[in-house]
DNA sequence: CCAAGGCAAGAGCACTGCTCTCTTTTTAAG
DNA sequence: CTTAAAAAGAGAGCAGTGCTCTTGCCTTGG
């Protein structure tokens, strides 16, 4: 599919590559503002009009770059998971934020990109959708995990909120509860405000010590959703239908 | 002062005025990135260069924005305030957040321009900090009045946060404790994640009922910080009992 | 082998921020 | 009241931008 397709295009997924370089290479450089079609094809060797044989806008261009950027942080989020796929929770927890604020901290432009003000008329296509959903899946995954396996508290769930909490459950997580749905997505957002405000630079002559805060933040994040540690913590785990691994499917909504 | 010192100054602040009206209205409408100088002076009838005697560079327009735009939501979020200020302090914290949000819908790009990625080169000038600094000083007020009156809980603090903890007291509020000022900066900033995913479009097919949703996120904010809902606390703060039977399914809602 | 289509190049359009002159108008000092 | 200085506007111009269109070259599939 992607070898011997021919001289020609080869060559084009080459330059389509080279083209992606360098503007990231400018991206981190100058941010997406001051990102320009025709310094990166000067800086290529070719001459502007040759570039949109390749990118049909800047805005292509630009979308391309977050869905690598999307992909970059999953990623880094993910390979940070793995090491600590046998920790507790909590831990899981904390090293996947960790990841996001450092990937961040090395990417600022990047992050801002993704998760910075949206540009001028441009609104994300559905293609960026996969790339952008795998942080949140992943943290999604350290939830189910604790909840199928070593237990989970579950977050107070006002009664006007329960529908829209249900709604949400059905959508991105059928087999936990609503209630840890809702609280997981506020701890969603609220781990973007941390990273951003440190990465936005919100906190210049606020927070000094930013990592140790960050790690307090998450962690206090991590109890939020539910998650315990295990065996330290005077909050009784829930523990679903009691049976432990054996009845994944059977476990919803406990208390009745 | 501001009047009456020759027709001449009091037809630049007019023009002054004018031009950061037209700017205001660009910036609605199209986002901070297609603010154009040209375009503003051409829709005020002058030519681009006498703009300049105005503001010596675009970026410094955009400054001046910026700094409205701060004092436009510090005055939302303080007017806000006032109509609640004999309220619990849990209905003062919600209140604040919510004018926040709703400000911030209504000004989208104006958000965006104060909390969205940082444009270019340019780094806030000092000016900024004061009227950035209302919405903070704005919910620590909040917390200040529930410490010295009416109580409010000690979040926890790990050992290592201390140090830290106790520095930000010291800037930021000398008659808090320091684990009080700690939850309440990430408290302050993640309060800025939950609108901006909202504002930025984040939450698009994932949150439906944002207003719902937007009102228990911050409510469980307030209690990280420690506030209490006085009389009666059918919700008990950030410590999940376990035990999902018990969690009041009745109504919070604390209401006047 | 040879037509078709991918590709690069270049010119050009309509913009942008910004600088520099030049002229007019207003202000303030003598 | 005059006059010199300061402030403001107008316009041309520079270097840069995204993007389009036309013109040819050259690889490729039939």
């Amino acid at each position: 599919m992607s070898t011997a397709r021919g001289a020609r295009a080869r060559a084009r997924t080459e330059i389509t590559a080279a083209i992606k370089d360098e503007a990231r290479r400018q991206l981190a450089a100058e941010g997406a503002a001051k990102l320009s079609l025709r310094a990166v094809a000067r800086e290529l060797g070719m001459v502007s009009s040759a570039l949109y044989r390749y990118f049909p806008s800047r805005d292509d261009l630009l979308t391309a770059l977050i869905i690598d950027a999307y992909d970059s942080l999953g990623e880094a989020a993910e390979s940070a998971h793995a090491k600590a796929a046998d920790a507790e929770p909590v831990q899981q927890w904390t090293t996947v934020c960790e990841a996001v604020r450092a990937w961040a901290l090395a990417h600022p432009h990047e992050y801002a990109l993704i998760y910075g003000s949206p540009v001028p008329g441009y609104s994300a296509p559905d293609s960026t959708v996969p790339a952008a959903s795998r942080v949140g899946l992943l943290l999604i995954g350290v939830v189910r995990e604790a909840w199928e396996g070593r237990g989970i508290a579950r977050p107070p769930l006002p009664a006007d909120l329960r529908p829209e909490a249900e709604r949400m459950m059905a959508d991105l997580a059928p087999d936990l509860p609503p209630e840890v749905v809702a609280a997981l997505v506020s701890a969603w957002a609220q781990l973007y405000g941390l990273v951003g405000f440190e990465v936005f630079g919100q906190f210049h002559r606020v927070v000094e010590d930013r990592a140790v805060f960050f790690t307090h933040a998450v962690t206090q994040l991590a109890h939020h959703v539910g998650l315990l540690n295990h065996g330290r913590t005077a909050e009784t785990p829930h523990r679903p239908q009691g049976r432990g691994k054996g009845t994944a499917s059977g476990g919803r909504r406990a208390g009745s």
